[in-house]
DNA sequence: ACTTAGTAAATTCTC
DNA sequence: TTTACTAAGT
């Protein structure tokens, strides 16, 4: 309310950015030595909280440096770091570590690869390389995929390293066959990542521990490098994440954990909540602060959320309060089918948004599974409302970029198996599987690398003259290219060598509408490179990869543009927005139907509904459909048992019926918020949809025609800049969600089609 | 060795 | 409904 025009830079004193914080806010700030737990509840304001409490330590003259803050999503690091250097100037931000545990450790692990037996520019494999290797191994051990699926096994062994279980544990305690023959993949898994110089998610964890247990002078100067530690959502540390983070706060003990134990949603990947609960008993010497006041949501919003979560055990005591206003009751919609659940939320919403002035972008939808988004989607669409995804299928996840990528992978490291696998014959040169179990065969044999083995094809028993040529070949484009890898700059370097491998060409000629897709896409990785060579002169081929194999789906360019966002429970931890509405909110689907039996699942679902809930700042809807289909057949399902854990008073009139007992949930009734509209909506109004009339009804899901053309933010005839090619004007707008593309002919006479999600665009 | 057709399986969530 | 793998044909 005061106009006061503070320069960002060195002027804030340190006093001054305790400005407007509550006591509990400035004791988390200012406690800044010794181990400190904030228990920060949802919408109490931990990011601002964290955020000042390093620009506190800065301005109390620690080095920045000195600092490391380490979160679970490249968002929440980058988020961070904007906006410590708004408030202490970027060059003081710069200098500090900020970023995910697996950033930071591969970066540390690179500096220090050598010591623990990889090269610094060992690859790091994403859960399809992994299961891609395991298939390799399992065919090595003639162990069949019917019988064990790859894919549990990945699990089986992901999980056991996120315990910090080796190989040879697991095989020791081993006892059906299933758990024996997964401890054999699993040595033989192992063995493999480290002759292809490769390691996976979970090994960028154990390896930082390795190194820091077996050489104690780099624990030391890491030990003297890092005098404040911050750990952000420390409730989904798992059991390696809690070694590290201990190991390295030892010496000073200025360990600040920050986290809530209600917004804990995943076990499934090993969190271990016990972590945050017995923090004090780890550091007893700890103080512990609560931030109790909620400065997001409603008094209804709260108090739903908190009446659904008091069901859950255990927990960290605490009162979220606040002092917002009470607020809109939260609707209820209950739907015959999905596809009428869709189309009641998109007229929910946009009835909403007129009624209240809400824009797009402050309104999200959000569901238990990806799968759901089908059905929201196409009724947006029907409505021409806009919408974006956020976490589809991931542009780095398509064939042809994930070719791209490996052909560089190789470059930078020729013993990365799985990538030279991928693409030895892509496009077909004539090295079919025949020819690759010998070299495989062969490889194991004389205990050498595929590309090792690649080399000499020549001697290799079996071999094909034709297949031997074709291997010449391409061993001999990618030894061309590593001669130039230090001296060309990546961007250069990787034009010519993809278009050397005649990926590109491959799809070019073939000009059907698909291939030209994928050639585009080639073109957009290669356009991609060169931008971020420009922002950063200092890229490598070795750091861009890094960056690519890190990205997760969640950090959506798209977030915050004049769009309804739609996303799992899961990516919406974080994110909050005005009016949110929660879909499917039935048994067996939410919760899902393997924790209706198991408690701990149970409450982890529930947990997820509390994040869900709190996501909201002003109104809730929550939507649920009496049949669904799910793998394209239709089911039954009843209400979810957490709709009647609500506190009844939080509910709008017309909901409160619906949920009101429990035993009549199980029969199937006609929808009543329909015919019982509720204070805030009027169906009346609007017009019904056609009637679905019956289950046998295919359900026309606008997969040909026109009707699939989704709307847009950018429309022909638009002018646009991007950062590369300058102003154009758009001509042509295709394809939905994260393929839809914009061509552009630009004011230097280019023409090129470019991915919206992915070339930043900014409308002129 | 590669293409195609047909069948089986899968659907949670992530760095 | 879509994807992924297998088997048979060219």
């Amino acid at each position: 309310m005061t106009l006061k025009l503070t320069p960002i830079g060195d002027s804030v004193p340190a006093a001054d950015l305790l400005n407007g914080l509550n006591p509990a806010q400035t004791t988390a700030v200012q406690t800044t030595e010794g181990p400190l737990l904030i228990i920060a509840g949802a919408g109490s304001g931990k990011t601002r909280v964290l955020t000042l409490r390093v620009a506190y330590l800065m301005r109390l003259g620690v080095n920045p440096s000195h600092i490391l803050a380490l979160t679970f999503t490249n968002k929440a690091a980058q988020e961070m770091k904007e906006r410590i250097s708004h408030l202490v100037g970027s060059h003081m931000a710069k200098s500090m570590w900020a970023g995910t545990f697996h950033s930071i450790f591969a970066r540390l692990l690179r500096q220090y690869a050598d010591r623990i037996g990889y090269t610094p520019a060992f690859t790091i494999y994403d859960t399809d390389d992994q299961t891609a290797a395991i298939k390799a191994v399992m065919n090595q051990l003639g162990i069949s995929q019917q019988v064990i699926p790859p894919n549990g096994v990945r699990g089986r062994i992901s999980s056991a390293k996120n315990s910090m279980i080796s190989w040879q544990e697991y095989a020791r305690s081993a006892d059906s066959i299933l758990e024996k023959q997964t401890g054999q993949i699993f040595e033989e898994y192992e063995k493999r990542l480290a002759q292809s110089n490769a390691m996976d998610f979970d090994d960028l964890l154990l390896n930082t521990i390795r190194l820091l247990e077996h050489h104690p002078d780099v624990l030391d100067q890491l030990h003297d490098r890092i005098r404040y530690l911050l750990v952000d959502e420390y409730q989904d540390t798992n059991r390696a994440q809690y070694r590290v983070v201990n190991m390295l706060a030892k010496k000073y003990r200025n360990l600040c954990v920050v986290g809530d134990d209600a917004q804990s949603i995943y076990r499934w990947r090993g969190a271990d909540i016990k972590n945050i609960l017995d923090f004090e008993r780890d550091y007893p010497e700890a103080a512990v602060v609560r931030l109790e006041q909620n400065y997001r949501s409603t008094k209804t919003i709260l108090a739903a959320a908190d009446s659904v979560i008091k069901r859950n055990s255990k927990q960290l005591k605490k009162s979220l309060f606040t002092e917002n206003a009470e607020g809109e009751k939260i609707t209820v919609l209950a739907c015959r089918d999905d596809r009428e659940e869709a189309d009641m939320i998109a007229r929910t919403v946009r009835s909403r948004i007129s009624q209240y002035g809400y824009s797009y972008k402050d309104v999200a939808i959000l569901y238990r599974t990806n799968a759901q988004s089908q059905a929201l989607e196409d009724a947006l669409r029907r409505g021409n409302t806009p919408y974006h995804i956020v976490s589809g299928v991931s542009f780095y996840k398509r064939k042809e970029v994930k070719d791209v990528l490996s052909y560089l992978r190789i470059l930078v490291n020729p013993n990365d198996s799985e990538s030279i696998l991928r693409v030895i014959n892509e496009p077909v040169r004539g090295i079919g599987a025949t020819t690759l179990d010998r070299v495989q065969e062969f490889a194991t044999r004389t205990n050498t690398t595929v590309f090792d083995a690649l080399k000499k094809a020549a001697i290799i028993p079996m071999m094909q003259q034709r297949a031997i040529k074709a291997i010449q070949d391409f061993v001999g484009i990618i030894e061309r290219f590593q001669e130039m890898l230090y001296e060309l700059a990546p961007a250069s370097l990787a034009q010519a060598y993809i278009e050397a491998t005649g990926l590109p060409q491959m799809y070019k000629v073939q000009q059907s509408e698909d291939a030209l897709d994928r050639w585009n896409n080639i073109e957009r990785v290669l356009d991609h490179i060169a931008e971020q060579q420009e922002l950063d002169e200092t890229l490598t081929m070795v750091s861009y990869l890094e960056q690519i194999a890190l990205l997760s789906d969640t950090d959506d360019p798209q977030l915050g543009t004049e769009r309804i966002a739609m996303m799992t429970m899961h990516a919406a931890k974080g994110l909050e927005f005005p009016l949110v509405v929660i879909a499917g909110l039935e048994q067996g689907l939410f919760p899902l139907a393997k924790a209706e039996n198991d408690i701990n699942e149970q409450e982890e679902e529930r947990r997820l509904l509390y994040v869900g809930i709190t996501r909201a700042k002003e109104q809730l809807v929550l939507a649920y459909a009496e049949r669904r289909y799910r793998f394209g057949e239709l089911v039954f399902s009843r209400p979810s048992m957490f709709l009647g854990e609500i506190d009844k008073e939080t509910l709008a009139p017309s909901a409160r019926s619906m949920t009101g007992n429990n035993s009549q949930q199980a029969a199937p009734r006609p929808s009543p918020a329909y015919s019982q509209s509720s204070q805030t909506e009027s169906y009346s109004q609007i017009p019904m949809p056609k009637r679905y009339t019956s289950v046998s009804q295919p359900k026309a899901r606008g997969v040909q025609g026109p009707a699939k053309e989704g709307p847009s933010t950018l429309t022909t005839g638009q002018r646009v800049k991007h950062p590369m090619f300058g102003a154009g004007i758009v001509t042509a707008v295709s394809g939905t969600g994260q393929s839809e593309k914009a061509t552009v002919l630009f004011d230097n006479g280019q023409k090129k089609q470019l991915m919206i999600a992915f070339a930043r665009l900014d409308t002129l």
